[in-house]
DNA sequence: CTTGCTGTTTATCGCTCGATAATTCAAATA
DNA sequence: TATTTGAATTATCGAGCGATAAACAGCAAG
């Protein structure tokens, strides 16, 4: 009756499967993690419990320190893949690409942006790591508004032959109204996957 | 040279007051701890320890417990007294009344509402509220559609003789717009508090 | 000054957390 | 099949958490 691999025990009181240990390839078990982890802390905050991490893995919580020396290295790997990995670097190509009108360029951009965007990781971790980290987040917004924001208020410009600001503050006012546009889409993503309210289904038609 | 309530002890090894236990009405300790748990948790989030919260108070932990159960019913406390306690019941007033032109009275509405909200505490509460209980903004959004946005859109239509939207379709694209431009007013609180970016000067110019 | 009330502190419990050490075992290799 | 390697487990530590119990002490009433 007693099986100490457990592979077949007596199914009216152990009906459960008891864990068979399976061995994987360093690398695919830290992918395995890491993905497992986007998702958890995005649901449930950075400082929820390796523990119930390591749960929802099937596996034992101490092996989580086999592939990050710390917890606080598996919530930098989860920024730096979910940030950095994801970001598309064609966006940069399309918005300065001349040949193509700059009205379809921006519906282009927007469309793919907020594909990349507006989902359920990406905000919520996004938040997450403003609330406890800032400097995260301050280096992605300048990363945008470097590559992106400064690109479009180039090409309004160029397109509409407007003239160069004069000073820092004029562009800057330029800026801030690009940035009402991006605040417009991101903050469709915080009432969705904050608020859990519902949202439209046309996205496209309010971009 | 021992002196057990310490008023004036040896100033050379003893230069800090020892903490004279001082005795407040309830009331004002009750208060008291509102107002620093507000401050506190804006700052650290709801995950943060009662000791840290009690140190900043200058008392000892277990004397939260005689004002509130539990964490959790502190906690509700500072929700309630942010978000509903705060609410200015004239802005429904000031809306609708047509005695003033339209444009007058989005203005002040929104300048006044945006000086409640873009406040540390407010965003930040507002957020964390969100990431861990979604009810609790789900409450407090339906109420801002309901009082402000419907009344806004209303308005409009009124004061340009727009004809009433004839399905809940195009209502709701209405509505829709007025997020865009409520998300653009608290993103530039977001992006103030959460993300530690700096922010425009002038504020009202860019309403 | 003494008494009684109650606001406040000290001491401590049980639990969960991140992290470490020792042990076990699945699968590739010989 | 026997050996070996390192992926995985179990057991456990010290620290910090929310919460409780008991003792202390400020202050008004007598």
């Amino acid at each position: 009756m007693i099986n100490k691999r457990g592979k077949t025990l007596n199914p009216a009181t152990e009906s459960e499967e008891p864990a068979p240990r399976r061995r994987l390839a360093a690398q695919d078990r830290e992918d395995q993690i890491v993905q497992a982890a986007i998702d958890f802390f995005a649901r449930r905050g950075f400082d929820a419990g390796t523990r119930d991490l390591a749960k929802e893995l099937g596996v034992s919580q101490p092996l989580l320190y086999r592939y990050f020396p710390t917890k606080e290295a598996l919530v930098d790997r989860v920024y730096d893949e979910v940030f950095v990995r994801r970001w598309n670097p064609e966006w940069d190509e399309w918005l300065a690409d001349r040949s193509v009108p700059l009205g379809d360029r921006l519906k282009r951009y927007l469309r793919d942006y907020a594909r990349y965007v507006l989902r359920n990781e990406w905000v919520r971790i996004f938040i997450y790591a403003g609330l406890s980290r800032a400097g995260i987040n301050q280096k992605y917004l300048a990363r945008l508004r470097e590559r992106h924001f400064r690109v479009i208020a180039r090409e309004l410009r160029h397109a509409y032959q407007i003239p160069e600001p004069q000073d820092s503050g004029a562009e800057d006012e330029e800026v801030e109204l690009i940035w009402a546009m991006h605040s417009s889409v991101f903050y469709i993503g915080v009432r969705k996957w904050i608020y859990q309210e519902s949202v439209p289904r046309d996205l496209d038609r309010v971009i």
